[in-house]
DNA sequence: CTGTTAGCGCGTTCAT
DNA sequence: ATGAACGCGCTAACAG
């Protein structure tokens, strides 16, 4: 591998003038920066990167943290923060927090000993206060689907409380009135904001709100499939379920299933995100839009611009609308 | 950050003698070991990564090329990676190829100008000569779903022979005699060495393999449904339908659903990979498992044993053997 | 067992 | 506009 010193001999400049081609800074003549860049190609020349981010203080590298690589929330978002970076010549280094409080803290100190100029953060488990004290060290941190008052232009989040609106208005909508609710883990924000979301709904429609029809779940499959019998065990009809995510919609159309329920025709399912695997359940799965990849997106974008002082592309959102997708599991009642 | 020079005059012993105790080399006594730990203790020691790797010429990052971030079928093999690597300190940076030749190169690129120590990549567009001429550099190169005979020991992947066999196989042993087939793009390798494997089920049963009752689509959903509806449309009855991967067995239950056909009852699909959503398809999918995971994990080893010298944990396997997943989307006919 | 010294490849003053 | 020289924080000989 070549090195700066080795372009600059065989273009017969220094290697200070190397330095100022390659970064575009200091005005250099017309005619060396040729010669200079001649060299560079018959050379090969490719700058090491680590001995720039030793000598520039820069790693040209953002840290990422999600909950799990896998699964289908985070695919999309992890693509494109991926994509823009990389097509800033930044890298992206990945970690998993796996929803526990040590785990990412882990995740996050390897992501400061690796010099990240900032960290993208999806971070579940950990205090408000380790963020804002992370946040007064030399990173950029930038937070997903999480909003704290104090660094609130570092967070892009949806509109939870929007999305559980929509979500059960839609049911409503549809002409169902009795109307179970599946929640998330009732500790975590965006779980009790959907909540919110789908009181709010109720009442808005003259509707009580019946909490023998509401169970909490953990996000996951199985406690979709649980809740829905514990649902049904209580024996209050219902026409209607709403489910704080896809995950748990999945669970509870199967368990409804099981027990010969029909599918939209006797129980109509909205679920919450819009998962990849939504549109190959059966029936499709109607359902909510969270937009985490444009959230990812305008992270990058953040980071691009403040970190490395790229110029602004566009004005900046905090706050992402989540949407109604309709698609086949909520049907018409009369 | 206190650097290394900042504890060594703490410690009262020269900057090699912490480097020493870091890196845990030569051997250091036990006294002057302690001063130096709690030296750091006090000040919060953290050693610069990117001072490390321009003084020892190693990144102790390794580079991850996958097809797409997002998508089912990668997730597991991604965290798997980042898991092994992670806890032995290294760090992933994971690219996107997007099945592209110049993309896949572009990626390849920058993990290289990244100053990676290895590089773990799923490359399908690429030409064997390139691999070749790129595991000729200083980079240490395995390959995950893709053999190439000169480099065969830096190669993980699964015997598609034999996973095209079991698929068809269960079919078979399933009663049905009339067996579809939705292949995967011909150009590439898997594809037709599952449709091999199609055809020796078929030959060892007894059955002639009809070129009519087989369709060539490329990996994705709606090929799996145009599929379906071309093979109908050939109008050569067949009670059972074997596809190259989970996507296009999606689409085609889709498209047959559509059509008012009943799956198992009418129309028997087996799939290939068991990607994350297809225990989540209704009817849930009977299907192959690609060890993907596994290819990763060995990966991951590999690159510790071979690029960081770590002791060998086990034996290694460059073959994997895929296996048949029982659910609900294969009935037995009479 | 420990200290000295010379790089690793590049960015960045400060002169010229 | 260009060059010389120093420093980034650390590893790796080489001495002692």
């Amino acid at each position: 591998m070549a090195t700066i010193y080795e372009v600059s001999k065989a273009a017969g400049v220094s290697l200070a003038t190397v330095s100022r081609v390659m970064n575009g800074n200091a005005r250099v003549s017309d005619r060396t920066r040729d010669k200079v860049l001649k060299a560079m190609d018959e050379l090969g020349y490719k700058p090491n990167s680590i001995a720039q981010s030793l000598a520039s203080n820069r790693s040209n590298s953002v840290g990422l943290l999600v909950s799990a690589l896998h699964g289908s929330f985070f695919g999309n978002m992890m693509s494109t923060v991926e994509d823009v970076l990389r097509n800033a010549g930044k890298h992206v280094i990945i970690t998993a927090g796996h929803s526990d409080e040590q785990q990412e803290k882990d995740a996050i100190e390897f992501l400061l000993d690796r010099r990240c100029d900032a960290l993208i953060l999806h971070a579940e488990a950990v205090s408000d206060e380790y963020l804002l004290e992370l946040s007064k060290r030399d990173v950029e941190v930038v937070l997903i689907n999480r909003r704290i008052e104090e660094m609130a232009e570092h967070c892009f989040y949806t509109d939870n409380e929007l999305g559980g609106y929509l979500a059960t208005k839609a049911a409503i909508d549809a002409g169902h009135t009795s109307i179970a609710y599946i929640s998330g883990p009732l500790f975590k924000q965006d779980a009790t904001e959907r909540l919110q979301g789908h009181k709010r709904a109720l009442s808005e429609a003259g509707i009580k709100f019946n909490p023998q029809l509401m169970v909490e779940g953990g996000f996951h499959e199985d406690e979709g499939a649980q809740g829905y019998l514990d649902l049904v065990a209580v024996n209050q009809p219902f026409t209607a379920l709403v489910c704080a995510n896809d995950e748990m919609a999945s669970g509870a159309m199967t368990a409804a299933r099981e027990q010969g329920v029909l599918i939209p025709e006797q129980l109509s399912v909205v679920g919450f995100d819009d998962v990849l695997f939504a549109r190959y359940l059966y029936p499709k799965l109607t359902t909510i839009d969270n937009p985490i990849q444009k959230m990812g997106n305008e992270a990058a974008h953040w980071v691009l611009e403040h970190v490395y002082k790229q110029k602004k592309t566009s004005a900046h959102t905090n706050l992402f609308a989540p949407k109604l997708v309709v698609r086949d599991s909520l049907m018409e009642i009369k």
